[in-house]
DNA sequence: ACCTGAACACCGTTCAAGT
DNA sequence: ACCTGAACACCGTTCAAGT
């Protein structure tokens, strides 16, 4: 039974690497099999098939994520922490970070995650009616955030601002000409995470103040 | 020419219509030529390859946004209604939506859709230096509300929130038990987005008038 | 100009068999 | 108890050929 779980940890930890590597394409029962030594119909017995494959995928992600959760300090300062570590698996692992969204994960490590924020929730004062949503709206933010940056998204079109412009008459997109000057400047998303975080601290007191 | 084209959208509604009734998994080249009435190699002349047929995907979804689009009204009337129609595209298009998280679409439809935000942040009194950080931070909250209404992850655990709590031993996930109360009644998300609209919208304001 | 058909190198998964 | 190997019904894509 120990065993059984060891090789099942051995099977998911080929798998996360052969999508770090190559890709969630490259995942392919085949292919895993073959990096664990082994017929791809092995395989089967440890991880059910290749749908239980993926969801495995994503709890081995997010059991990454347990240990950065720190019980010290202010709400601030663990929220920002929990936000933080979100970013940097994504980055980690951008290709396997984005099944969070299309497989969420319900395992006792997930929970544990959900429960830190609800915690700094409510030591923030959020009011307990609000603090589920308040919860989904923070870490729906983070994780596209985080998945966003993995895949490339805020520097689509960006790349070359002059021409994303340049196929438009004008007055076409009067704002993006009004922008201009701050629009060619390069993305330091570093700072822009932080800044965000700053907003979502803000707004989460200002919900804790209007119903205090 | 004309023609050219005709049938690339041909082959890209019935791409659409099969990832709505089967789900993207069904969207191969085979079935999407089938329904075409046509062979595979057929497409390859109008839509290149598997890819670029995914990225045309993306590009339909969001061409169905621009007419939604309102020049008039106040701003969060605008923004509002932007918000909206985001949301009840990834109802109607579950899952080709996911898909913009992965291949962001840089196509003038995407730019005028962005132009529009910006138009709103600006007319909010949004400093121009903070406008597209801002614009981010809106459109990848909608867009991963949006996402995880599509794909269930809201639910996730909540089918049976006794469930979910029942398996921890007491005060391990102290936040939940607190919150009980809330988190045994069910979601009503339309109201959710509504109340997430109305915090962003307090967002906006605190950042424009921070900078005023 | 537009489409077809055979072929190639891949998939996930079933089933019967090996040790 | 654990693994293999052949087989089946699928993929995307190349290439040569048809009309």
């Amino acid at each position: 039974m120990a065993d059984l779980a060891a090789r099942r940890q051995e099977i998911l930890d080929a798998a996360l690497a052969l999508a770090d590597e190559r890709g969630l394409d490259a995942v392919s029962m085949r292919a895993v099999a073959q990096r664990v030594g082994v017929t791809p119909m092995a395989l089967y017995p440890y991880i059910g098939n290749k749908d239980a494959l993926l969801d495995g995928l994503v709890d081995r992600l997010l059991a990454n994520l347990l240990p950065t959760l720190r019980l010290d300090g202010s709400w601030p300062q663990r929220m920002r922490g929990l936000c933080r570590a979100a970013r940097a698996l994504a980055r980690a692992h951008p290709a396997t970070f984005s099944l969070l969204w299309s497989r969420p994960s319900v395992t006792p490590d997930a929970v544990r995650v959900v429960d830190a924020i609800y915690q700094a929730l409510l030591d923030a004062g959020v009011p307990p009616a609000e603090v589920p949503r308040v919860e989904r709206m923070v870490s729906t933010f983070v994780l596209g955030f985080a998945t966003s940056e993995a895949n490339g998204r805020f520097r689509a079109g960006s790349i070359n601002p002059r021409g994303r412009r340049g196929q438009f008459a004008p007055d076409e997109v009067p704002a993006h000409r009004q922008l201009a000057e701050w629009l060619d400047k390069d993305l330091d998303l570093d700072a822009e995470f932080e800044a965000d975080l700053d907003d979502l601290e803000r707004l989460i007191r200002a919900i804790a103040s209007a119903n205090a």
